[in-house]
DNA sequence: CTGTTAGCGCATTCAT
DNA sequence: ATGAATGCGCTAACAG
């Protein structure tokens, strides 16, 4: 079924069936004419090719969108923000898994553009910023999500992780905690060093402190490391009420390190997550968590990228979205806890 | 960067290019020519244009994936296994979500043969089975994977329900439990009628029956259907030490419809889930589950849609996965259960 | 408003 | 073993 069978059914020309199907160039044919096309298309079950009109066009209609690893429940929902978002237009999103892997890195990226993608977005946490600068710079549009640069040489939509932490800080010091640990992601991604950050901004801000005893640095975002860094932190001699933790999987780990300790949640010791991710909500204690809106930011790079693509100027800039706290059973006021 | 610019440069005719890059043509050019052209096109950064070969060859080695939600932690390990093995011959998923909506589930079908997708792989629970099977016939090879038509005239990939059942059964029956109730998923998805058939079987087998007020049927596979279907169970008079649920969801709502009530899991009650979602492990009590190889599941779907691709005979045939149980917290002996 | 023509980048047939 | 020519299905520039 081509472009020609319809022409023939509809005793037309074939370029004349092109423009009638063809949204923006309707207008440029006589009504009636239109109609018998269209009908002439609907009857033979026409489909245009697209494969056809990408490779007369130069555009393929898709985006390559980079992620670690599809099974870390972080990204399903912001790939629906993307996706959901890029359909409306008639974009389809090529995902892969990168594993974090420099070589399926490249080699993705080689097969993405191989593909004709018009456009990236990247999810991944350490890709390589050269190959992605330098597709940029080839011009094809790239978005940072989740993620962004130093130098801001990329667009990136991230979340506000600085204002996260204040909101998880002020939750704990409005309960009357003082003595605040903190167990921090790794500080080479730029969430785990935000946090962080805008940790120590918050305590600051309450007049408070966190010496540097009272903070742990897990080396990954694991339940495992989470409980090694936590484990430090409470061994470590001073006395902890409540931990922030970099993520909820840390907190994961921060519960198995008070557990091996005989301490309870939240009667001893209060404890935040960070992403709210699914099924946080039935731990015991449900954990209290910062909600990062991850549609909302898969939906917003997805938006960005659009944007370059109808030409608007490639506006170099991060946005931050801003978080939410869940308060759920994990965190309690400090006077609950017994005296030490 | 085309195909002419390194037939330039390697000073050949453009199909000679064509075919010295070409693995399957590569063996009918001299072997210096080629290596000319190679190191020509890699010269000059030269990558092939996929869209273009598409075009010509009729094939976009690109393969359109169904599922109802990306966010449903069920499907991410099946696309990693579908989008693992495809990677690996040249292939791409292009996944979309019908969030189990017919008219989107159209839409995407169209949108997908319109991309000139070489097969589908459906996942969605119930797929408007009419159009799955017209594309099929029309000669555009179909896999279903994690669910079954009842006249297996699609080929299939899924997991041993029955056997799953099974070993959940075993499990209690072990554990010395007589009095066992099941949650069922709605019985008009094929997951959720063939565990309560193998529910049925395995305690036949044991010599034990499943009275009508010992089985509750969800409406959905949710938390509050699980807490639904439970509680009626439980209030049903009968007494009940062990509960086999449909899926983990179910079973999380075993868990609340027992806290309502005061029961404790395992001492009071035991229960089982079925599918092993992550953090399932998380839970308290750490949830005895069902597992099913999801990844498994789909690199055999993807494999039996590649087979289709290469000429093998369609074989309409269903494809069963064993699944295993794997033991945690919420089981225990039925002797433990205080007399009542 | 519609027909004509050309060509996107590549694979493939037929010559040579 | 390589060159030449053709066309995949569609869109776009140009005529008329």
């Amino acid at each position: 079924m081509t472009i020609r069978d319809v022409a023939k059914l509809a005793e037309v020309h074939p370029g004349t069936v092109s423009r009638a199907l063809n949204e923006e160039t309707r207008a440029l044919v006589n009504f009636e004419t239109a109609e018998r096309v269209r009908r002439a298309a609907e009857q033979l079950g026409y489909r245009p090719n697209r494969i056809a009109r990408g490779l007369k066009t130069n555009r393929s209609f898709t985006i390559g969108v980079l992620i670690p690893d599809l099974t870390n429940p972080l990204f399903p929902p912001i790939l629906r923000g993307i996706e959901d978002r890029l359909e409306q237009v008639g974009y389809t999103a090529l995902i892969v898994n990168t594993d974090n892997d420099p070589v399926h890195e490249r080699r993705h990226l080689e097969a993405l553009l191989a593909r004709q993608v018009d456009g990236f977005i990247a999810a991944t946490a350490r890709l390589d910023t050269g190959s992605l600068a330098r597709v940029a710079a080839d011009g094809t549009p790239v978005v940072l999500v989740n993620r962004s640069l130093e130098d801001g040489a990329l667009p990136a939509v991230t979340v506000d992780d600085r204002h996260g932490s204040r909101l998880a800080v002020d939750h704990v010091v409005a309960l009357g905690h003082t003595q605040i640990a903190h167990v921090a992601g790794p500080q080479n991604v730029s969430t785990g060093h935000r946090r962080y950050l805008g940790l120590l901004d918050a305590l600051r801000a309450h007049g408070l402190e966190a010496p540097a005893e009272r903070v742990g640095f897990a080396a990954a975002f694991s339940e495992p490391e989470g409980e090694r860094a936590c484990s430090a932190v409470l061994d470590g001699g001073g006395r902890v009420t409540a931990i922030v933790a970099g993520n909820d999987r840390l907190a994961i780990g921060c519960y198995d390190a008070l557990e091996a300790r005989g301490l309870r949640c939240p009667e001893d010791v209060s404890i935040i997550g960070f992403n709210d991710m699914p099924f946080i909500d039935r731990l015991r204690p449900p954990l209290t968590s910062v909600r990062i809106p991850q549609r909302e930011i898969g939906a917003v790079a997805a938006d960005l990228l659009l944007g370059q693509l109808s030409g608007e100027p490639p506006d170099a800039r991060e946005i931050l979205v801003a978080p939410s706290l869940i308060v759920r059973s994990s965190t309690a006021p400090a006077a609950a806890a017994p005296g030490s």
